[in-house]
DNA sequence: TCAATCACG
DNA sequence: ACGTACGTGATTGAT
């Protein structure tokens, strides 16, 4: 049986990897993408060829004896993007943990230590696989030295297989004939010169004729091509040195020990702990064997028997500090996790609702535990309030709260995202129990896993509470988190349960209104296309237009033509169609996300409950969803109308107080610039300011086109302006754009230097924050590519100011609700829409919750310039607007 | 599950 | 030269 060695081109199979699979990183921004791509074929090479022997061989960044040879040899090489160059020095440490020999040699390529390690080990009887992207390889190849090569068709990889006789299948040639080719025809990817004018095909050509180089040019006056013929005579000493270029040396004077390279076991503790650092967790499933997973479950309990519950709960009621979950999902209570230290040793306890244990009993006993003053740690608290009433002044623990102010970014915290960030603990996650199970499909077909899965979650609570608390005090967001986060959270419970109210018959009759017009509209357009089809699918609707009735605007998306608005408005005026288009368009998104998506939300008792996520946006805003109650519709008439169906309860009415401009004013505030914060002292028309400042005309004589144009420019900067976007935004040229943003700058003069800082302080400390020390990381500005680096600098210019006011709003929430409760008023914050507070007021306090709500919403922050608010009241929200 | 579209601040 | 305004969520059709 003979041995088996392979040999791997460590640049050829991370560049692969690196360009072949989508970015990816881990918590720490760390790029990943090609360590892992590396890691999945390596670990399929080795599973598959069971091989004795295994080494990695590098390039090293010194000049070679090929630059001596040739001074062009790599010059112009593209350099490798950052993302790359900084997984490189990674791989190979998680090569050296995995017991795997790195190959490289001062002086030499990677091909040259390949080719002679694969030689050496072949003339010691040895199976020699070598693993690269690089078809200069192919030379290499005999009858025991493999050259594999993976390749990638339509989304598949598979590896294609080089022995002598496969190369002269596929070429024609003999391995060695491989160099007399690439020396005829060159490489433009090594920066080796070829012949002018001979390509693969006369080279073959040529080669099967002569065999090689230097008999091709003793017989060079026979050759056919004229153009080759002349080719050969004046460059041949070209030809002679791109041959000793592209020959691998398998003579490199490199020390090899094949001792060390023998596999042993690749799984080791080291490997384990990087593997857990870059976050593989698909990799770490291969250490199980090796005793390295997480050892926790041994703490977990599951609990049934009643008598035994409620001696657990009795304990952890005398408890300080308890972790507990409550499992719950589209109302329904489906699982309880209960962690506690006993006499210093961990219990984790998992309860599914049966039996004695129902539904009510575990909600009665985690709101005591809640009540009781002791310090309950959950993943998400919100979600256990939804169930029961507490106090706002409660104290709890909210993991995922924490996490989201620690790294706004991701999309969502789970339990073992969490345990390993903060715990540095791989715990199995959720699919890994329940697979893709929903939780009340877990309750019924994988009950174990799912008190695994509840017990988890208590644990994590428990144990990431401190380092959770210790990462906000250093970032200097414990404040943050403690009285904004947390109080808001209590608010937040409450205007979900409290909802709003809605007509539904008023709604259904909208819908009715539009749908006759739909109708209508819809014949109309069949008609003037001549045909029928799916008006709602841009692709069939992309055809029409663009193809049937030939109009202009070719393509602009990935997939086809756009049909966006803007561009259907430019056509608007010249087709009848595309108007009714637009105006489908309109209509249908009404009937749908609205007239007929509203409706199915509302509950017996007439109202609909928005659900408020305060850990979804990466400036600190909320968001609302199932349904959206923050896009309500209200730029058009038409849209507006359907505010109409949103109406107080019997007895109140609305009261809708939105800020007036706060991202600007807190723009003038950050920035300090003297000239916007007198502006702003001065005009309660600030964009019609804007535009006398800038254009330099009396404030009276403004256009309404120069004062439109102000405020774009406005809105720009609050955007993070590009001359482009304002360009686009306002139909001008980008060098008008230009102009319009270097007045801008001129007439504001501290504005410039305020976002310019912005920028520099994310680049230099990797995040930008807000005037209360929120936190927006952009990972954006490391990027090689300079749209996405753009998009950072914007990102870092907007998200203070974004930010900034989303904290004011915040502020301003816990304060009116703080007030509606202490004066023990009936009235209920029910929405907010990022600067706007709607508040459910009952008719004989209308005037209190007025003052309040101007006063804390007016005094949420101290800055340079006042906070504005435009107040309203109405008997429905379209009035109160 | 993704891309396109469009509703809001 | 590169190709865009910042932040969201729901619906639809196509894969």
């Amino acid at each position: 049986m003979r041995e088996k060695i392979l040999l791997i081109d460590g640049h050829s199979i991370l560049n692969r990897a690196f360009y072949g699979l989508p970015d990816l990183t881990n918590s720490e921004g760390l790029h990943t993408n090609a360590i892992y791509g590396f890691l999945n074929i390596l670990f399929k090479m080795v599973e598959e060829e069971k091989p004795d022997y295994l080494s990695v061989a590098f390039d090293l960044s010194a000049p070679t004896f090929r630059h001596k040879m040739y001074d062009a040899y790599k010059g112009t090489r593209k350099p490798m993007p950052q993302e790359l160059r900084q997984q490189v020095p990674v791989m190979k440490d998680v090569l050296k943990a995995m017991g795997v020999p790195i190959l490289s040699m001062e002086g030499y390529e990677a091909d040259d230590l390949l080719g002679t390690i694969a030689k050496r080990s072949e003339a010691k009887g040895m199976d020699v696989t070598v693993l690269s992207g690089d078809r200069d390889l192919l030379q290499l190849a005999t009858d025991h030295i493999c050259i594999r090569i993976p390749k990638t068709k339509g989304g598949k990889t598979t590896i294609e297989d080089y022995f002598a006789k496969d190369v002269q299948e596929a070429y024609q040639l003999s391995p060695l004939q491989i160099i007399e080719l690439k020396a005829l025809m060159g490489d433009t990817a090594d920066n080796i010169p070829g012949l002018p004018g001979v390509g693969e095909k006369t080279a073959t050509k040529l080669l099967l004729e002569y065999g090689s180089v230097e008999n091709a040019h003793a017989h060079a006056e026979e050759i056919k091509p004229n153009k080759a013929k002349n080719a050969f005579l004046e460059h041949y000493d070209l030809a002679v040195l791109s041959k000793d270029l592209a020959t691998i040396r398998i003579d490199s004077p490199v020390e090899y020990d094949w001792e060390t390279a023998r596999i042993n076991d690749l799984y080791t503790q080291e490997a384990y702990e990087f593997f857990k650092e870059l976050e593989f967790k698909n990799f770490l499933s291969r250490f199980e064997e090796t005793g390295n997973t997480s050892k926790v479950e041994e703490y977990f309990a599951t609990v049934t028997d009643f008598a035994k519950a409620e001696e657990l709960f009795a304990l952890a009621q005398k408890k300080e500090r308890v972790g507990l979950e409550l499992l719950e999902e589209k109302g329904m209570v489906l699982g309880l996790g209960l962690a506690y230290e006993e006499e210093g040793n961990l219990q984790v306890y998992g309860m599914l609702p049966q039996g004695f244990l129902t539904e009510a009993y575990l909600l009665d006993k985690a709101n005591m535990l809640c009540q009781q003053g002791n310090a309950v740690a959950s993943l998400n608290v919100k979600a256990m309030l939804r169930h029961m009433d507490l106090d706002h002044h409660t104290a709890m623990f909210d993991a995922q709260i924490a996490a989201y102010l620690l790294n706004p970014l991701k999309s969502e915290y789970t339990y073992d995202d969490i345990a390993r960030e903060y715990l540095g603990e791989m715990l199995p996650a959720r699919e890994d129990l329940l697979g893709k199970l929903s939780y009340a499909k877990a309750a019924v077909e994988k009950e174990e896993e799912l008190a695994k899965s509840v017990c988890y979650m208590a644990y994590t609570a428990l144990k990431a509470r401190r380092p959770l608390l210790d990462a906000l005090e250093v970032a200097g967001m414990k404040k943050l988190y403690i009285d904004m986060e947390m109080p808001l959270l209590f608010i937040l419970s409450d205007m979900e349960k409290e909802g709003i109210r809605v007509n539904a018959e008023e709604l259904k009759e909208y819908g009715e209104r539009l749908q006759v017009r739909i109708a209508e509209l819809e014949k109309s357009i069949w008609q003037q296309a001549g045909e029928e089809f799916n008006i709602n699918s841009p692709k069939q609707l992309g055809v029409i237009l663009f193809e049937k009735l030939h109009m202009p605007g070719g393509k602009k998306t990935k997939t086809g033509y756009s049909t966006a608005a803007d561009v259907l408005e430019k056509l608007a005026a010249d087709y009848a169609i595309v108007s009714d288009i637009l105006e489908y368009r309109q209509l249908t998104k009404l009937k749908s996300t609205y007239a007929d998506g509203l409706a199915g939300y509302i509950d017996e008792g007439g109202r609909i409950h928005s659900t408020f996520n305060q850990t979804i946006t990466a400036t600190g805003r909320i968001s609302s969803t199932e349904p959206n109650l923050q896009n309500i519709p209200v730029r058009t008439e038409l849209g507006r109308l359907l505010r109409k169906v949103f109406i107080p309860k019997d007895g109140y009415v609305f009261l809708d107080a939105d800020y007036s401009q706060i991202e600007l004013r807190v723009l003038a505030h950050m920035s300090g610039d003297e000239k916007l914060i007198q502006a702003y002292r001065e005009a309660q028309d600030i964009h019609r300011m804007t535009a006398s400042q800038v254009f330099h005309i009396p404030f009276e004589e403004v256009t309404p086109l120069q004062r439109r144009n102000a405020k774009a420019v406005n809105f720009g900067i609050v955007y993070g302006i590009s001359s482009f976007g304002l360009s686009q935004d306002l139909s001008i040229t980008r060098k008008e754009a230009e102009q319009y943003i270097k007045n801008y700058f001129e007439t504001y003069p501290k504005i410039k230097g305020f976002l310019d800082n912005l920028v520099q302080q994310a680049k230099a400390k990797g995040y930008v924050s807000t005037m209360f020390g929120r936190r927006r990381p952009v990972p954006e500005l490391k990027s090689s590519n300079f749209m996405q680096r753009s998009f950072g600098e914007r990102v870092a210019m907007n998200s203070p100011i974004q930010g900034t006011a989303a904290d004011i709003i915040k502020i301003a929430m816990i304060q009116v609700s703080r007030r509606l409760k202490e004066e023990n008023l009936k009235s209920k914050l029910i929405l907010q829409i990022h600067d706007e507070l709607l508040i459910e007021t009952a008719e004989d306090e209308v005037e209190q919750v007025s003052a309040i709500l101007e006063e804390e919403m007016k005094g949420a922050a101290d800055l340079s310039v006042s906070l504005e608010t435009d107040m309203h009241t109405g008997k429905s929200w379209y009035e109160a607007k």
